[in-house]
DNA sequence: GATTATTACCCACAACTACCCACAATGTAT
DNA sequence: ATACATTGTGGGTAGTTGTGGGTAATAATC
């Protein structure tokens, strides 16, 4: 029996070469189906961080996007932010994808780097900013977290 | 007749070998379903402890997350601590899954490993650590804990 | 158009993991 | 009591995975 589709979990410490490149845990590529291949979305994350969408999942977004009306201000700017920093990539025989120069400026990222699945998606960190992002966010919306907690039975 | 089905009780000494295997009690892999198989999902427990889901179990878990808007701070935050050091293992033909370093270092665990059923998941304990925690919980919160036990018809 | 920079593709290799087999200890059936 | 099956534990081997770098193709710059 295979693993739910298009779910991707678990850290794994990986590093940016000089070319810019970062593999994909292999644990995370054999999570793809047919319809994925090789291609992601790769974009900002909200967090300081970069976003990896399967193709597959991108799309689903783009359709979501689709349905809102540019007669709105809020819409267009949303739609705007959302696709901005967008861009497709393959990964090559290794399994590495490129990360462009922007997007790691932007997510700060050196030489040593975490890969986390979230789900629906990947994040790529630079492991001391995870940290203190995290811990941050958890003490501010500390009754939300628990709320959170709560709500879902582990 | 047969126990219900993903139902994990008891308690069993084993070994954690050279290669960070442990084995799944027969009587653990007999209660799986046929769409369990051999996968789990092995991850932090919330005691000093490693935590083991039938995938069929966890699949739930993800789905509530699934469910969590990625624009809330919260959201992110908490999907990512959920999942963070979650990743699905297989057993091998002797029923032995292979437990990361990282998660050996956060159970602390050695040599010798106690397995637990905890009805719905599977907890791997140094032994010396499950003592002192079930001890000095019960203590702190034993009314809540008596509290507890009067809801339960045992 | 020539030169440089960037990207994509390929190969190499060390480290690790998954898979297989072996065997002793325990439990079960005849 | 003996034979047989199951279970827990150890280790070897082949394939996979992560990482670096080289070369050719493409794009950018002068």
């Amino acid at each position: 029996m295979t693993i739910n589709q298009n779910t991707f979990t678990g850290e794994y410490s990986y590093s940016l070469d000089a070319k810019g490149r970062v593999n994909i845990p292999a644990k995370f590529r054999n999570v793809l189906t047919a319809e994925n291949d090789q291609s992601f979305v790769i974009t900002r994350g909200m967090d300081p961080c970069v976003w990896v969408y399967p193709i597959i999942v991108w799309q689903s977004i783009e359709d979501e996007l689709r349905k809102l009306s540019s007669l709105s201000q809020v819409n267009r700017s949303f739609v705007r932010s959302t696709v901005r920093y967008a861009s497709s990539v393959q990964y090559d025989k290794q399994g590495r994808i490129a990360v462009s120069p922007n997007l790691i400026e932007y997510a700060q990222l050196e030489k040593e780097v975490l890969i986390l699945g979230m789900v629906n998606k990947i994040e790529i960190w630079n492991p001391a900013l995870l940290d203190s992002a995290d811990k941050q966010s958890q003490e501010i919306d500390s009754s939300q977290f628990d709320e959170l907690a709560n709500q879902i039975i582990l």
